[in-house]
DNA sequence: ACCTGAACACCGTTCAAGT
DNA sequence: ACCTGAACACCGTTCAAGT
Protein backbone atom coordinates (compact mmCIF):
# COMPACT_ATOMS: atom_id res chain seq x y z
CA UNK A 1 0.00 0.00 0.00
CA UNK A 2 1.34 3.20 -0.27
CA UNK A 3 0.16 6.11 1.56
CA UNK A 4 -1.79 4.57 4.72
CA UNK A 5 -3.16 7.85 4.48
CA UNK A 6 -4.72 8.31 1.49
CA UNK A 7 -8.09 7.25 0.04
CA UNK A 8 -7.19 5.13 -2.97
CA UNK A 9 -3.52 5.37 -3.06
CA UNK A 10 -1.61 5.33 -6.61
CA UNK A 11 -0.42 1.47 -7.24
CA UNK A 12 2.85 2.54 -8.66
CA UNK A 13 4.52 6.13 -9.20
CA UNK A 14 4.99 4.33 -12.90
CA UNK A 15 1.70 4.51 -13.86
CA UNK A 16 0.60 8.00 -14.11
CA UNK A 17 4.75 9.90 -13.91
CA UNK A 18 5.36 11.76 -16.40
CA UNK A 19 8.92 10.60 -17.97
CA UNK A 20 10.83 13.97 -16.92
CA UNK A 21 11.43 15.03 -13.98
CA UNK A 22 9.56 18.17 -12.61
CA UNK A 23 12.50 20.53 -13.14
CA UNK A 24 16.31 19.71 -14.48
CA UNK A 25 19.00 20.02 -12.69
CA UNK A 26 20.85 23.32 -13.68
CA UNK A 27 24.30 22.75 -12.16
CA UNK A 28 23.17 25.53 -9.20
CA UNK A 29 22.53 25.30 -5.62
CA UNK A 30 19.20 24.36 -6.18
CA UNK A 31 17.30 21.04 -5.43
CA UNK A 32 17.17 18.80 -8.01
CA UNK A 33 14.93 15.08 -8.35
CA UNK A 34 18.65 14.21 -8.95
CA UNK A 35 20.18 15.28 -5.80
CA UNK A 36 17.20 13.95 -3.86
CA UNK A 37 17.71 10.36 -5.11
CA UNK A 38 21.35 10.51 -4.48
CA UNK A 39 20.84 11.88 -0.93
CA UNK A 40 18.14 9.47 -0.24
CA UNK A 41 20.43 6.75 -1.29
CA UNK A 42 23.53 8.22 1.02
CA UNK A 43 21.18 8.01 3.80
CA UNK A 44 19.96 4.69 3.20
CA UNK A 45 23.39 3.44 2.67
CA UNK A 46 24.22 4.80 6.47
CA UNK A 47 21.15 4.90 8.23
CA UNK A 48 19.35 2.01 6.93
CA UNK A 49 15.47 1.71 5.72
CA UNK A 50 14.14 2.35 9.47
CA UNK A 51 15.77 5.57 9.99
CA UNK A 52 14.77 7.07 7.29
CA UNK A 53 12.24 10.01 6.88
CA UNK A 54 11.45 13.21 4.86
CA UNK A 55 12.54 15.49 7.86
CA UNK A 56 15.91 13.56 7.98
CA UNK A 57 16.16 13.73 4.56
CA UNK A 58 15.36 17.75 4.69
CA UNK A 59 18.14 18.29 6.90
CA UNK A 60 20.21 16.22 4.71
CA UNK A 61 19.71 18.83 1.95
CA UNK A 62 19.81 21.55 4.38
CA UNK A 63 16.36 22.30 3.63
CA UNK A 64 13.20 22.80 4.75
CA UNK A 65 11.25 19.66 5.67
CA UNK A 66 8.32 19.87 2.72
CA UNK A 67 10.64 21.36 -0.03
CA UNK A 68 11.22 18.07 -1.15
CA UNK A 69 7.04 17.95 -1.98
CA UNK A 70 7.73 19.95 -4.79
CA UNK A 71 9.89 17.12 -6.53
CA UNK A 72 7.99 13.95 -5.77
CA UNK A 73 4.18 13.45 -4.15
CA UNK A 74 4.85 10.70 -1.47
CA UNK A 75 8.15 9.31 0.28
CA UNK A 76 6.19 6.18 -1.48
CA UNK A 77 6.84 7.87 -4.33
CA UNK A 78 10.43 8.72 -3.62
CA UNK A 79 11.41 5.13 -2.40
CA UNK A 80 10.58 3.60 -5.64
CA UNK A 81 11.90 5.97 -7.85
CA UNK A 82 15.16 5.50 -5.57
CA UNK A 83 14.34 1.48 -6.14
CA UNK A 84 14.10 2.13 -9.99
CA UNK A 85 17.81 3.89 -10.14
CA UNK A 86 19.44 1.55 -8.27
CA UNK A 87 18.33 -1.38 -10.22
CA UNK A 88 19.70 0.89 -12.84
CA UNK A 89 23.54 0.80 -11.30
CA UNK A 90 23.47 -3.07 -12.85
CA UNK A 91 25.83 -3.82 -15.42
CA UNK A 92 24.78 -5.96 -17.97
CA UNK A 93 26.00 -8.04 -20.33
CA UNK A 94 26.02 -7.97 -23.77
CA UNK A 95 22.97 -10.67 -24.59
CA UNK A 96 23.59 -9.84 -28.31
CA UNK A 97 26.42 -12.01 -28.23
CA UNK A 98 25.28 -15.60 -29.41
CA UNK A 99 28.89 -17.09 -28.72
CA UNK A 100 28.57 -16.70 -25.36
CA UNK A 101 27.24 -19.65 -23.03
CA UNK A 102 23.74 -18.74 -21.71
CA UNK A 103 25.20 -20.38 -18.35
CA UNK A 104 27.85 -18.00 -18.03
CA UNK A 105 25.44 -14.97 -19.25
CA UNK A 106 22.78 -16.10 -16.33
CA UNK A 107 25.33 -15.99 -13.77
CA UNK A 108 27.09 -13.00 -14.44
CA UNK A 109 23.55 -11.55 -13.72
CA UNK A 110 22.62 -13.55 -10.90
CA UNK A 111 26.02 -12.33 -9.11
CA UNK A 112 25.42 -8.50 -10.66
CA UNK A 113 21.54 -8.93 -8.76
CA UNK A 114 23.28 -10.44 -5.90
CA UNK A 115 26.20 -7.84 -6.15
CA UNK A 116 23.61 -4.91 -5.71
CA UNK A 117 21.43 -6.38 -3.03
CA UNK A 118 23.99 -6.92 -0.62
CA UNK A 119 25.88 -3.75 -1.11
CA UNK A 120 22.35 -1.80 -0.34
CA UNK A 121 20.63 -4.04 2.21
CA UNK A 122 17.51 -1.55 2.37
CA UNK A 123 16.80 -2.57 -1.65
CA UNK A 124 15.76 -6.12 -0.54
CA UNK A 125 13.16 -4.15 2.10
CA UNK A 126 12.08 -1.58 -0.85
CA UNK A 127 11.69 -4.89 -3.08
CA UNK A 128 8.93 -6.25 -0.79
CA UNK A 129 6.69 -3.22 -1.09
CA UNK A 130 7.39 -1.62 -4.23
CA UNK A 131 6.63 -2.74 -8.10
CA UNK A 132 9.72 -3.32 -9.44
CA UNK A 133 8.63 -1.69 -12.91
CA UNK A 134 10.39 1.74 -13.28
CA UNK A 135 12.38 1.69 -16.86
CA UNK A 136 16.11 0.94 -15.41
CA UNK A 137 15.19 -2.50 -13.78
CA UNK A 138 13.36 -3.39 -17.04
CA UNK A 139 16.30 -2.78 -18.74
CA UNK A 140 17.93 -5.71 -16.44
CA UNK A 141 14.78 -7.89 -16.92
CA UNK A 142 14.92 -7.56 -20.55
CA UNK A 143 18.73 -8.89 -20.62
CA UNK A 144 17.54 -11.99 -18.38
CA UNK A 145 14.81 -12.92 -20.76
CA UNK A 146 17.07 -12.35 -23.09
CA UNK A 147 19.91 -14.67 -22.04
CA UNK A 148 17.30 -17.90 -20.63
CA UNK A 149 15.64 -17.45 -24.20
CA UNK A 150 19.37 -19.12 -25.28
CA UNK A 151 19.28 -22.13 -23.05
CA UNK A 152 16.64 -23.72 -25.39
CA UNK A 153 13.93 -23.84 -21.99
CA UNK A 154 10.52 -23.52 -24.23
CA UNK A 155 8.82 -19.88 -24.10
CA UNK A 156 6.12 -21.22 -21.77
CA UNK A 157 8.24 -21.75 -19.24
CA UNK A 158 10.92 -18.60 -19.37
CA UNK A 159 9.33 -16.78 -16.57
CA UNK A 160 8.72 -19.89 -14.35
CA UNK A 161 13.03 -21.02 -14.86
CA UNK A 162 13.74 -17.03 -14.20
CA UNK A 163 11.80 -17.25 -11.07
CA UNK A 164 13.76 -20.28 -9.58
CA UNK A 165 16.74 -17.95 -10.46
CA UNK A 166 16.23 -14.41 -9.42
CA UNK A 167 13.85 -15.13 -6.52
CA UNK A 168 16.61 -17.41 -4.91
CA UNK A 169 18.70 -14.51 -5.47
CA UNK A 170 16.28 -12.00 -4.04
CA UNK A 171 15.26 -14.46 -0.66
CA UNK A 172 19.07 -15.67 -0.55
CA UNK A 173 20.23 -11.97 -0.50
CA UNK A 174 17.27 -10.53 2.01
CA UNK A 175 18.17 -13.18 4.55
CA UNK A 176 22.02 -12.09 4.03
CA UNK A 177 21.35 -8.65 4.82
CA UNK A 178 18.87 -9.23 7.52
CA UNK A 179 21.88 -11.12 9.42
CA UNK A 180 24.23 -8.50 8.87
CA UNK A 181 21.85 -6.13 9.81
CA UNK A 182 21.28 -8.08 13.58
CA UNK A 183 25.38 -8.32 14.19
CA UNK A 184 25.65 -4.74 13.82
CA UNK A 185 22.66 -3.80 15.72
CA UNK A 186 24.18 -5.83 18.52
CA UNK A 187 27.61 -4.70 18.22
CA UNK A 188 28.86 -8.17 17.65
CA UNK A 189 31.10 -9.82 14.66
CA UNK A 190 29.07 -12.19 12.53
CA UNK A 191 31.09 -15.02 13.83
CA UNK A 192 30.03 -14.32 17.17
CA UNK A 193 26.76 -13.39 16.46
CA UNK A 194 26.00 -16.45 15.16
CA UNK A 195 27.63 -18.54 18.28
CA UNK A 196 25.39 -17.39 20.89
CA UNK A 197 22.54 -17.52 18.83
CA UNK A 198 23.16 -21.14 18.11
CA UNK A 199 24.08 -21.37 22.07
CA UNK A 200 20.53 -20.37 22.22
CA UNK A 201 18.78 -22.74 20.17
CA UNK A 202 21.03 -25.58 21.61
CA UNK A 203 19.39 -24.75 25.41
CA UNK A 204 15.90 -25.41 24.20
CA UNK A 205 13.68 -28.31 25.19
CA UNK A 206 13.16 -29.39 21.55
CA UNK A 207 16.59 -28.91 20.29
CA UNK A 208 16.98 -32.11 17.54
CA UNK A 209 20.10 -33.91 16.49
CA UNK A 210 18.81 -33.36 12.60
CA UNK A 211 19.74 -29.63 13.53
CA UNK A 212 22.78 -30.15 16.01
CA UNK A 213 24.70 -31.61 12.81
CA UNK A 214 24.36 -28.62 10.35
CA UNK A 215 24.77 -26.19 13.36
CA UNK A 216 28.36 -28.22 14.09
CA UNK A 217 29.57 -28.12 10.41
CA UNK A 218 28.39 -24.33 10.29
CA UNK A 219 30.85 -23.23 13.19
CA UNK A 220 33.26 -25.29 11.64
CA UNK A 221 33.93 -22.38 9.03
CA UNK A 222 33.49 -18.63 8.86
CA UNK A 223 29.54 -17.32 7.85
CA UNK A 224 31.39 -15.34 5.21
CA UNK A 225 32.97 -19.22 3.99
CA UNK A 226 29.54 -20.51 4.05
CA UNK A 227 27.69 -18.02 2.79
CA UNK A 228 29.83 -17.62 -0.32
CA UNK A 229 29.45 -21.71 -0.34
CA UNK A 230 25.86 -21.54 0.20
CA UNK A 231 24.76 -18.98 -2.94
CA UNK A 232 27.33 -20.40 -5.25
CA UNK A 233 26.09 -24.19 -4.84
CA UNK A 234 22.38 -23.19 -4.79
CA UNK A 235 22.74 -20.78 -7.89
CA UNK A 236 24.57 -24.01 -9.85
CA UNK A 237 21.86 -26.14 -8.25
CA UNK A 238 19.13 -23.74 -10.21
CA UNK A 239 20.70 -23.92 -13.60
CA UNK A 240 21.69 -27.59 -13.78
CA UNK A 241 18.21 -27.91 -12.74
CA UNK A 242 16.81 -25.53 -15.74
CA UNK A 243 19.02 -27.59 -18.06
CA UNK A 244 17.76 -31.07 -16.55
CA UNK A 245 13.72 -29.55 -16.98
CA UNK A 246 14.63 -28.80 -20.19
CA UNK A 247 16.01 -32.30 -21.65
CA UNK A 248 13.55 -34.03 -20.20
CA UNK B 1 17.34 -3.03 13.46
CA UNK B 2 14.79 -3.32 16.68
CA UNK B 3 13.58 -0.32 17.63
CA UNK B 4 14.90 2.87 15.92
CA UNK B 5 15.17 4.57 19.31
CA UNK B 6 16.92 2.10 21.26
CA UNK B 7 20.21 2.60 22.06
CA UNK B 8 21.39 -1.16 21.70
CA UNK B 9 18.54 -2.65 20.67
CA UNK B 10 18.12 -6.90 21.66
CA UNK B 11 18.83 -8.39 18.43
CA UNK B 12 16.60 -10.45 18.55
CA UNK B 13 14.01 -11.49 21.46
CA UNK B 14 14.62 -15.22 21.73
CA UNK B 15 18.28 -14.25 22.94
CA UNK B 16 17.21 -13.18 26.08
CA UNK B 17 13.62 -14.29 26.74
CA UNK B 18 11.76 -16.17 29.11
CA UNK B 19 10.45 -19.34 27.82
CA UNK B 20 7.34 -18.80 29.34
CA UNK B 21 4.83 -15.80 29.33
CA UNK B 22 5.14 -13.27 31.76
CA UNK B 23 1.59 -14.47 32.91
CA UNK B 24 -0.45 -17.64 31.87
CA UNK B 25 -3.77 -17.05 30.57
CA UNK B 26 -6.81 -18.24 33.42
CA UNK B 27 -9.83 -17.82 31.25
CA UNK B 28 -10.87 -15.09 32.24
CA UNK B 29 -11.57 -11.33 30.24
CA UNK B 30 -8.14 -10.00 31.45
CA UNK B 31 -5.02 -9.88 29.11
CA UNK B 32 -2.91 -12.12 28.10
CA UNK B 33 0.01 -12.81 25.27
CA UNK B 34 -1.92 -15.83 23.61
CA UNK B 35 -5.02 -13.39 23.30
CA UNK B 36 -2.54 -10.24 22.40
CA UNK B 37 -0.82 -12.63 19.76
CA UNK B 38 -4.04 -13.59 18.09
CA UNK B 39 -5.76 -10.30 18.04
CA UNK B 40 -2.23 -8.75 15.72
CA UNK B 41 -2.75 -11.82 13.38
CA UNK B 42 -6.18 -10.98 12.99
CA UNK B 43 -5.50 -7.31 12.43
CA UNK B 44 -2.60 -7.97 10.32
CA UNK B 45 -4.56 -10.14 8.08
CA UNK B 46 -7.48 -7.43 8.01
CA UNK B 47 -5.70 -4.33 7.35
CA UNK B 48 -1.99 -5.49 6.82
CA UNK B 49 1.60 -4.72 8.18
CA UNK B 50 1.15 -0.73 7.21
CA UNK B 51 -1.97 -0.01 9.12
CA UNK B 52 -0.74 -2.29 12.31
CA UNK B 53 -0.15 -0.12 15.20
CA UNK B 54 0.30 -0.76 19.27
CA UNK B 55 -2.66 2.06 19.69
CA UNK B 56 -4.75 0.00 17.25
CA UNK B 57 -4.23 -3.06 18.80
CA UNK B 58 -5.30 -1.99 21.74
CA UNK B 59 -8.21 -0.57 20.79
CA UNK B 60 -8.83 -3.87 19.09
CA UNK B 61 -8.09 -5.56 22.40
CA UNK B 62 -10.33 -2.88 24.39
CA UNK B 63 -7.91 -1.75 26.47
CA UNK B 64 -5.64 1.69 26.65
CA UNK B 65 -2.84 1.97 24.47
CA UNK B 66 -0.29 1.17 26.83
CA UNK B 67 -1.54 -2.32 28.72
CA UNK B 68 -0.11 -4.32 26.19
CA UNK B 69 3.42 -3.36 26.84
CA UNK B 70 3.45 -5.19 30.02
CA UNK B 71 3.63 -8.38 28.06
CA UNK B 72 5.62 -7.38 25.69
CA UNK B 73 8.59 -5.13 25.68
CA UNK B 74 8.10 -3.90 22.03
CA UNK B 75 6.17 -3.70 19.06
CA UNK B 76 8.93 -5.47 17.32
CA UNK B 77 9.13 -8.17 20.15
CA UNK B 78 5.49 -8.71 19.55
CA UNK B 79 6.17 -9.17 15.61
CA UNK B 80 8.66 -11.54 16.24
CA UNK B 81 6.63 -13.68 18.90
CA UNK B 82 3.85 -13.15 15.96
CA UNK B 83 5.97 -14.79 13.10
CA UNK B 84 7.24 -17.70 15.48
CA UNK B 85 3.33 -18.14 16.13
CA UNK B 86 2.57 -18.12 11.95
CA UNK B 87 5.45 -20.43 11.41
CA UNK B 88 4.23 -23.01 14.23
CA UNK B 89 0.78 -23.20 12.11
CA UNK B 90 2.80 -24.65 9.52
CA UNK B 91 2.13 -28.87 8.90
CA UNK B 92 5.28 -30.80 8.56
CA UNK B 93 4.96 -34.45 7.49
CA UNK B 94 5.89 -37.24 9.74
CA UNK B 95 10.08 -37.09 7.93
CA UNK B 96 10.88 -40.86 10.71
CA UNK B 97 9.28 -42.48 7.54
CA UNK B 98 12.12 -43.58 5.66
CA UNK B 99 9.82 -45.24 3.14
CA UNK B 100 8.76 -41.83 1.78
CA UNK B 101 10.07 -40.61 -1.50
CA UNK B 102 12.13 -37.56 -0.03
CA UNK B 103 11.01 -35.92 -3.38
CA UNK B 104 7.13 -35.27 -2.54
CA UNK B 105 8.25 -34.60 1.34
CA UNK B 106 10.39 -31.75 0.37
CA UNK B 107 7.30 -30.37 -2.01
CA UNK B 108 4.99 -30.77 0.46
CA UNK B 109 7.22 -28.32 2.68
CA UNK B 110 7.32 -25.72 -0.03
CA UNK B 111 3.83 -25.82 -0.19
CA UNK B 112 3.18 -25.26 3.46
CA UNK B 113 5.62 -22.75 3.70
CA UNK B 114 4.00 -20.86 0.15
CA UNK B 115 0.23 -21.59 1.47
CA UNK B 116 1.73 -20.30 4.62
CA UNK B 117 2.99 -17.20 3.23
CA UNK B 118 0.44 -16.17 0.31
CA UNK B 119 -2.42 -16.45 3.32
CA UNK B 120 -0.30 -13.95 5.33
CA UNK B 121 1.35 -11.50 3.20
CA UNK B 122 2.54 -9.67 5.97
CA UNK B 123 4.70 -12.71 6.57
CA UNK B 124 6.88 -11.93 4.25
CA UNK B 125 7.66 -8.41 5.23
CA UNK B 126 8.73 -9.83 8.99
CA UNK B 127 10.75 -11.97 7.49
CA UNK B 128 12.91 -9.46 5.95
CA UNK B 129 12.60 -7.90 9.38
CA UNK B 130 13.38 -10.71 11.97
CA UNK B 131 15.39 -13.52 12.43
CA UNK B 132 13.12 -16.23 11.96
CA UNK B 133 14.59 -18.98 14.70
CA UNK B 134 11.82 -18.75 17.34
CA UNK B 135 11.02 -22.37 18.84
CA UNK B 136 8.15 -23.11 16.55
CA UNK B 137 9.49 -22.48 12.90
CA UNK B 138 12.84 -24.36 14.58
CA UNK B 139 10.31 -27.51 14.02
CA UNK B 140 9.95 -26.43 10.28
CA UNK B 141 13.22 -26.02 10.15
CA UNK B 142 14.43 -29.61 11.75
CA UNK B 143 11.89 -31.28 9.12
CA UNK B 144 13.32 -29.78 6.41
CA UNK B 145 17.01 -30.77 7.38
CA UNK B 146 15.75 -33.90 7.95
CA UNK B 147 14.07 -34.54 4.43
CA UNK B 148 17.13 -33.02 2.49
CA UNK B 149 19.37 -35.39 3.84
CA UNK B 150 17.60 -38.28 2.59
CA UNK B 151 18.37 -37.06 -0.55
CA UNK B 152 21.93 -38.16 -0.96
CA UNK B 153 23.31 -35.01 -0.75
CA UNK B 154 26.60 -34.56 0.82
CA UNK B 155 26.46 -33.06 4.18
CA UNK B 156 28.38 -29.96 3.88
CA UNK B 157 26.16 -29.30 0.22
CA UNK B 158 22.85 -29.63 2.83
CA UNK B 159 21.85 -25.58 3.65
CA UNK B 160 23.20 -24.68 -0.34
CA UNK B 161 20.34 -27.06 -1.51
CA UNK B 162 17.95 -26.02 1.17
CA UNK B 163 18.38 -22.65 0.26
CA UNK B 164 17.60 -23.15 -3.28
CA UNK B 165 14.35 -23.94 -2.23
CA UNK B 166 12.92 -22.17 0.30
CA UNK B 167 14.36 -18.84 -0.77
CA UNK B 168 12.68 -19.18 -4.03
CA UNK B 169 9.65 -20.08 -2.38
CA UNK B 170 10.21 -17.02 -0.18
CA UNK B 171 11.30 -14.42 -3.16
CA UNK B 172 8.26 -16.16 -4.96
CA UNK B 173 5.28 -15.51 -2.48
CA UNK B 174 6.82 -11.91 -1.93
CA UNK B 175 6.37 -11.04 -5.31
CA UNK B 176 2.93 -12.58 -5.30
CA UNK B 177 1.77 -11.03 -2.06
CA UNK B 178 2.89 -7.46 -3.40
CA UNK B 179 1.20 -7.42 -6.33
CA UNK B 180 -1.89 -8.83 -4.82
CA UNK B 181 -1.79 -6.05 -2.08
CA UNK B 182 -1.60 -3.54 -5.45
CA UNK B 183 -4.26 -4.96 -7.19
CA UNK B 184 -6.39 -4.30 -4.06
CA UNK B 185 -5.28 -0.60 -3.49
CA UNK B 186 -6.02 0.09 -6.93
CA UNK B 187 -9.38 -1.42 -6.72
CA UNK B 188 -8.68 -3.66 -10.11
CA UNK B 189 -8.99 -7.78 -10.32
CA UNK B 190 -5.12 -8.84 -11.48
CA UNK B 191 -5.37 -9.09 -14.91
CA UNK B 192 -6.90 -6.02 -15.01
CA UNK B 193 -4.05 -4.40 -13.20
CA UNK B 194 -1.55 -6.42 -15.24
CA UNK B 195 -3.06 -5.68 -18.43
CA UNK B 196 -2.76 -1.83 -17.14
CA UNK B 197 0.75 -2.00 -16.13
CA UNK B 198 1.82 -3.78 -19.42
CA UNK B 199 0.21 -0.84 -21.65
CA UNK B 200 2.19 1.34 -19.43
CA UNK B 201 5.66 -0.23 -19.95
CA UNK B 202 4.73 -0.69 -23.77
CA UNK B 203 4.39 2.72 -24.24
CA UNK B 204 7.99 3.18 -22.97
CA UNK B 205 10.68 4.45 -25.62
CA UNK B 206 13.01 1.50 -24.28
CA UNK B 207 10.20 -0.57 -24.78
CA UNK B 208 12.02 -4.30 -26.16
CA UNK B 209 10.91 -6.97 -28.19
CA UNK B 210 12.04 -9.23 -25.80
CA UNK B 211 10.04 -8.31 -23.81
CA UNK B 212 6.88 -7.94 -26.07
CA UNK B 213 6.91 -11.95 -26.22
CA UNK B 214 6.97 -12.87 -22.46
CA UNK B 215 3.91 -10.36 -22.43
CA UNK B 216 1.82 -10.98 -24.93
CA UNK B 217 2.27 -14.92 -23.53
CA UNK B 218 1.62 -13.75 -19.89
CA UNK B 219 -1.90 -11.97 -21.64
CA UNK B 220 -2.83 -15.73 -23.04
CA UNK B 221 -3.67 -16.60 -19.94
CA UNK B 222 -4.87 -15.32 -16.29
CA UNK B 223 -2.59 -13.91 -13.14
CA UNK B 224 -3.37 -17.17 -11.99
CA UNK B 225 -2.58 -19.47 -14.37
CA UNK B 226 0.39 -17.73 -15.02
CA UNK B 227 1.47 -17.92 -11.39
CA UNK B 228 1.02 -21.46 -10.59
CA UNK B 229 2.72 -22.96 -13.50
CA UNK B 230 5.55 -20.80 -12.95
CA UNK B 231 5.66 -21.48 -9.24
CA UNK B 232 4.93 -25.69 -9.80
CA UNK B 233 7.53 -25.48 -12.94
CA UNK B 234 10.60 -23.50 -10.57
CA UNK B 235 10.09 -25.69 -7.55
CA UNK B 236 10.39 -28.64 -10.49
CA UNK B 237 13.44 -27.08 -11.55
CA UNK B 238 15.53 -26.77 -8.35
CA UNK B 239 14.53 -30.29 -7.26
CA UNK B 240 15.59 -31.70 -10.83
CA UNK B 241 18.80 -29.73 -9.92
CA UNK B 242 19.28 -31.13 -6.61
CA UNK B 243 19.18 -34.44 -8.25
CA UNK B 244 21.67 -33.28 -10.70
CA UNK B 245 24.13 -31.61 -8.74
CA UNK B 246 24.01 -34.63 -6.00
CA UNK B 247 25.19 -37.19 -9.24
CA UNK B 248 27.73 -34.98 -10.73
C1' DA C 1 0.21 -7.79 39.46
C1' DC C 2 -1.95 -5.38 36.17
C1' DC C 3 -3.72 -1.20 33.89
C1' DT C 4 -4.15 3.95 32.94
C1' DG C 5 -3.13 9.05 31.51
C1' DA C 6 -0.31 12.34 30.38
C1' DA C 7 3.70 13.45 28.14
C1' DC C 8 7.93 13.25 24.89
C1' DA C 9 9.97 12.94 20.72
C1' DC C 10 9.05 11.65 16.70
C1' DC C 11 6.31 10.68 11.90
C1' DG C 12 3.96 11.94 6.71
C1' DT C 13 1.40 15.28 4.70
C1' DT C 14 -1.83 19.57 3.84
C1' DC C 15 -2.33 24.11 3.22
C1' DA C 16 -1.83 28.96 3.17
C1' DA C 17 1.74 32.05 2.80
C1' DG C 18 5.94 33.93 1.33
C1' DT C 19 9.67 35.23 -2.47
C1' DA D 1 8.51 28.39 -9.90
C1' DC D 2 10.18 27.18 -5.79
C1' DC D 3 10.44 27.13 -0.72
C1' DT D 4 8.75 27.89 4.19
C1' DG D 5 6.01 27.58 8.82
C1' DA D 6 2.47 26.20 11.24
C1' DA D 7 -0.70 22.76 11.92
C1' DC D 8 -3.14 18.00 11.84
C1' DA D 9 -3.45 13.45 12.76
C1' DC D 10 -0.85 10.12 13.67
C1' DC D 11 3.33 7.02 15.72
C1' DG D 12 6.32 4.04 19.73
C1' DT D 13 7.54 4.38 24.23
C1' DT D 14 8.57 6.25 29.24
C1' DC D 15 7.13 7.18 33.51
C1' DA D 16 4.52 8.21 37.50
C1' DA D 17 0.26 7.05 39.21
C1' DG D 18 -3.68 4.34 40.18
C1' DT D 19 -6.18 -0.25 41.80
Amino acid sequence: MASSRAESPRASVWLSRKAVPKRKGDGDGGLDLERIVAATVRLLDAEGLAKFSMRRLAAELGVTAMSVYWYVDTKDDLLEIVLDGINGSMVVPDVSREDEDWRDQLRLLALEYRKMLSSHTWVTQLLGRYLNIGPRSMAYTNACLAVIRRSGVEEARITGALSAVFQFVYGFCTAEGLFKERCNAAGLSEDEYFKQLMAEVAEREDYEESFKDAAELAESQSREEQREGDFAYALETVIAGIEAMRDR
